[in-house]
DNA sequence: AAATGAGTTTCATGGAGTGAAACAGCCATT
DNA sequence: AATGGCTGTTTCACTCCATGAAACTCATTT
């Protein structure tokens, strides 16, 4: 895989050195330059540079290296939930890619879910659903997904709703709510559209509140049960990669 | 003044551009062009290495770039208010080197302030006073800024105590702490200590919270009323800044 | 059609970033 | 004290990589 490449390599070094901080709080000048490959001497420059910037502080008791203030100022601006189907496009194409089944993205508006995202498989056979179509939310992973981790009142509203188009009892209903949180994802197989199946997950924002759900859909045949649970840790990472880019 | 120059420009000049966000939601490659001051194919090229480590982003609609969400996976490791010491000393070495004089940073543990970090002036007569020394909270220029910016609660519980030790006019004290919001800085002279004098201003952090108040303080002789009045848009403009850098 | 202005790519050039090595502090050991 | 090991920092020759002018697209405007 040739990458194209019209970058600045001492540029994404600096970035890379960045990004040893998202899990960690401080770090010493080895520490990082073990954790990005790269010379002692060349690490030292770089975080002169965004230590000059503001990027990058030195903690005056221990002498190691955290982010800096300037961040701060930054994540003023940065991008809001709204603009989430952006936001969120490449970690859903990242995904699309490493299971190969159509990656979509669903928020609740009312009774009704919305696809605001959606990147399709590239496999021959696929599921075709427009950004911007409205589904009902009693029925399919995302709208399990998306009814399980919302309010009571909604839960109820959807229930009543749902009570006489279909003849869902309400306690399984709810015992179907309760098991989504429980395990954390939900399946649907041949539920909305025959032949289709699809594996949901919430995405929580950095609050904790739900944002959106991420689903992956294909054919039944091809996206097997076995198949939809040995991708539920990819998707639930991603879900959860997602999470911390909303507010 | 020669700086100590060991730093990569290609990353100080991706550091600017991101810099370029901190008032501007988006902006589009000319744009920005034009801001660092830099030709376009340059700034494309940072630009996309920018983007491909994801601090970085294009709206889809619009064309134009934005920041990226990487930042907000970032934002998660930002220094915390009890850090403050820390992250501000920069700019208090940074006012101390502009006005030469002492440079304090009071928060306020009940009905004292307490000074959490201090840069001395480097002239020859300067003020000693030890970070983590406590002082009462109804004399001096800081205390005047932290109680001014606190709740009514604690000024009644200060005035409670002051009010023993000196005879402070409690329609004079309100009356005074009245004037130091409206002015947005306070000054005492020899106030707390013969031949000192103070100038102080708050310290709001992003939320409009009164996070500590910064004083710049010196021999009465030498920091005089001319002096300190002069001093005060560097002083607010310091505080405004340090603000910025704060929860 | 021609012209403007956006973004993108190409390419020769030399200046800039690189990493090995040496230097300088700072604690533990010995 | 002297040693060794560990930090972070600086130096420096080499060459590679970032640079910016210019050429090239592709829309949109005149």
């Amino acid at each position: 895989m040739e990458e194209g490449k019209l970058t600045v390599r001492s540029v994404e070094r600096a970035m890379d050195i960045l990004l040893c901080f998202v899990d960690v709080k401080e770090l010493s000048l080895t520490e990082i330059a073990n954790k990005v490959v790269l010379h002692k001497s060349t690490v030292h420059r770089l975080l002169a540079s965004l230590e000059g910037k503001g990027f990058i502080l030195r903690d005056g008791a221990t002498e190691k290296y955290r982010l800096g203030f300037r961040l701060w100022e930054l994540s003023a601006n940065l991008v809001q939930s709204d603009d989430m189907g952006v936001v969120l496009l490449p970690e859903m194409e990242r995904l699309r890619d490493q299971i190969g089944e159509t990656v979509s993205l669903y928020v609740r508006d009312g009774n009704e879910r919305v696809r605001i995202q959606a990147v399709q498989s590239n496999q021959a056979i696929r599921r075709v659903a427009p950004v911007g179509a409205r589904m009902p939310l009693y029925v399919g992973a995302s709208s399990k997904v998306l009814l399980a981790y919302a309010d009571e009142a909604i839960q109820e509203s959807v229930l009543l709703t749902a009570d006489g188009a279909v003849g869902v009892d309400r306690d399984v209903f709810l015992q179907m709510l309760s098991e989504t949180r429980k395990l954390g994802f939900a399946t649907s197989i041949e539920e909305r559209e025959p032949g289709a199946a699809a594996v949901s997950a919430p995405i929580l924002s950095r609050a904790g509140k739900l944002a959106a759900s991420l689903a992956v859909s294909g054919p039944s045949n091809r996206l097997t049960p076995e198949k939809m649970l040995a991708h539920v840790p990819q998707i639930l990472e991603a879900a959860r990669r997602m999470g911390t880019m909303l507010r």
